[in-house]
DNA sequence: CGCGAATACTTCGTACGCGAAGTATTCAGC
DNA sequence: GCTGAATACTTCGCGTACGAAGTATTCGCG
């Protein structure tokens, strides 16, 4: 019986995989923001600034899944560098408004490249049943973690 | 003809999962961690020592996809705190091993939860069919990843 | 043998990335 | 309308994470 192994083996294979694709897509999306003197979350900052607008920090920070104190050291620099602009919002003095100054909005034209380009470009390459397949049952898997994690928080009170 | 607007939002769902299955299983990891006092790297690091044995820096590096210069520091601090030593190859004074102490030692079995221990549970209740679509397409996608790759390198020369 | 290239690792500077604690503002309920 | 809880953001300390430059050692080849 070599069935619990090999179930086994597969599932190293598809964790190792996973991580394989994350991390060198973000590395290559490092490398082509490097390219004209940006991090990887700076791109991915602009992006998100060039495609919706206006995000208040806490939007933007959901956005990127990284917390709040991470993104205020993002926005930090790129303010230094010119390329956002902090703005309080009226309504609610508590909100920071982020926005991308003409200089900003301009490095945003200028890179073509969407943050996990790579991932997205070797996608495509799917066929129409496999990406039906890959999706159906990614969504699966995170519905069931999205209950875990639902779970321990619950549990923790 | 809704076909293009479609496959790009599909696209965008995939990967918005994948993020969000590598992110989240990672911060588990690491609040795993934290309960023994260690991070999320490190608990990595004691897991791979504690089942292949002394490893050389350079290893290590690989198994963890990190570069030599971040594992150099992981495992300064892992020293200072008593759970792994360095110890210079004798047949390659270049090469630097690293073993666990056996505080170290004890430390690996005393935590259950291996690196991306969610995503693997999470993974281990898809049914046999979705676990082996999952993968071949999954492999096909490295395949693809590992081509753009080298061929990026090569023209660079 | 001898020496330039390659390899293994470290050091340094900068940028995330997080949690805990702090500040300012708004909200909720009395 | 007052006050304690909640919310939005910042600050701080620490641990990754990387690339470039540096050191020590080994390899390759004439």
């Amino acid at each position: 019986m070599l069935q619990d192994s090999d179930a086994k083996a597969e599932l190293d294979a598809i964790v190792e995989t996973i991580v394989y694709l994350y991390t060198e897509s973000r590395r290559l999306t490092k490398q082509a923001a490097r390219e004209v003197g940006l991090t990887g979350p700076q791109l991915t900052v602009i992006k998100l600034l060039d495609t919706f607008g206006d995000l208040s920090l806490s939007t933007l920070s959901e956005r990127i899944r990284a917390q709040n104190s991470t993104v205020t050291g993002i926005i930090d620099r790129m303010e230094r560098e010119g390329l956002v602009l902090r703005e309080r919002s009226t309504s609610d003095r508590r909100v920071v408004y982020i926005r991308l100054t003409p200089k900003g909005r301009q490095l945003s034209k200028d890179v073509e490249v969407q943050p996990m380009e790579i991932f997205r470009d070797v996608l495509a390459t799917l066929s129409r049943d496999d990406t039906k397949d890959l999706l159906r049952i990614l969504s699966k898997l995170q519905k069931r973690v999205r209950g875990l994690v639902k779970d321990r928080e619950t549990e923790g009170r």
